[in-house]
DNA sequence: TTAATAAGTTAGACTTGACTAACAAATATA
DNA sequence: TATATTTGTTAGTCAAGTCTAACTTATTAA
């Protein structure tokens, strides 16, 4: 049986994993904000139930079978976000915590009929693709606006961290998913970046921030 | 804090309550499906927090923020229903099972925005009645079928019993809320009723059916 | 390359909410 | 009213998931 707890663990592990699907026992904690004993316990017994490969003082790696069961968690997560946002009214910047209660509801129905209601999305009100019910997940193609070169021009995409605080920051930049950005300039030595937007001539955006923003190059414009 | 464990045996003490709020322990843990020690350790619990009172080999009492607490899970239970029903299009058979598990969803937003997208409805898909956000409840005025006598004509309104054998014997005898029923006859060895309904000319009903079926005279029509 | 620091592990304890076995009180039955 | 049965209680155990304290391994810096 996949405990709630268990789910938890599995979408952080699947979440802080790098592209070699491993992460470290610390990160895990600190995302997930229990202690090191704690996740050394978990990810023992997540071992034993297949989902992750583990040996003592090596990273942990998170399995195919970890991988599609992570997905199948962050799918109801992400439909849930849609939902609450796209027939309930709420805030992006709202959905993340009730949504967190939401993925944990055991009922293929009651996720497939919001899959159904909102049109079979293939991405989140943050841009996040949404795995489908295999558990695969489409690949967006986004790179980080942090990647991007001063001249270039890009749409905003999605985002790879959805903090409220965040959220609340970007609402305040009036920054949304969809707009139009013109990298104007780096700055070497903090990696800020100024760039403008429709109605926003001049805005500096700190690296933190860039690097959570993705972006897909305008159709036909050169760097 | 209040935990899923406590909201379930809230709610089931106070639906398993006599007028006089009082229930036996072993009725508690038939309907939650634990063993006598368990409910034991839990009634104690609950009575140091005040929503109980409890003297040794006495049956429980619920208190008046007992009952408080436990209209709110059953606000979020009934509302949860009705959503699920008049927003998602779930049959009235189909809703318990999730419902039992949005109820502890802990944000009176998500709720709060239900209520108003349904219209602050007063009574749930099965008739029951939904509390307010002080956890006052409607009273129905209904009584039960199995009350009523011989030549009364009734409307059913309501459900005091909703698991989902129950429903599907409902809906397969094509008895749903608002059909006006006569009664015909009551047969005095086993109180079966005798009942007709539009397309139903005679239908029998055994007791244990008919006192689970609440309902309201017709304006002006005497016994 | 050794010492200091960071990261990970083990052992053991705690809380919640369940259980069984054994016993006590209350109720029903003869 | 004495006995049998049902109902409720106590004591002790267990599993899940958490923690702190103490220890080990790996990494970083002197």
């Amino acid at each position: 049986m996949i405990s709630q707890s268990i789910e938890n663990y599995l979408k952080a592990i699947f979440n802080q994993a790098t592209s070699s699907d491993e992460v470290n026992t610390s990160v895990i904690a600190q995302a997930l904000e229990v202690s090191l004993p704690s996740v050394n316990s978990m990810v023992k017994k997540l071992a034993n139930m297949g989902l992750l490969e583990y040996e003592k003082y090596k990273p942990l790696k998170i399995t195919k079978k970890g991988k599609y069961e992570a997905a199948l968690v962050i799918r109801k997560h992400r439909l849930t976000e849609m939902f609450l946002v796209e027939k309930m009214g709420f805030g992006w910047e709202e959905v993340h915590e009730i949504a967190e209660q939401l993925e944990h509801v055991q009922s293929n129905d009651f996720f497939d009929r919001m899959d159904e209601i909102l049109g079979y999305p293939r991405f989140d009100p943050h841009g996040s693709p949404i795995p489908d019910k295999k558990g695969i997940i489409t690949p967006s193609g986004y790179k980080r606006l942090s990647d991007c070169a001063p001249g270039e021009k890009v749409v905003l995409k999605a985002l790879n961290y959805t903090s409220d605080d965040f959220l609340v920051y970007l609402n305040s930049k009036k920054l949304a998913l969809g707009l139009t950005l013109s990298v104007h300039n780096i700055e070497p030595f903090d990696k800020n970046m100024t760039v403008s937007y429709p109605q926003h001539p001049y805005e500096v955006l700190s690296a933190m921030v860039c690097d959570k923003l993705m972006v897909k190059k305008t159709a036909g414009n050169q760097k």
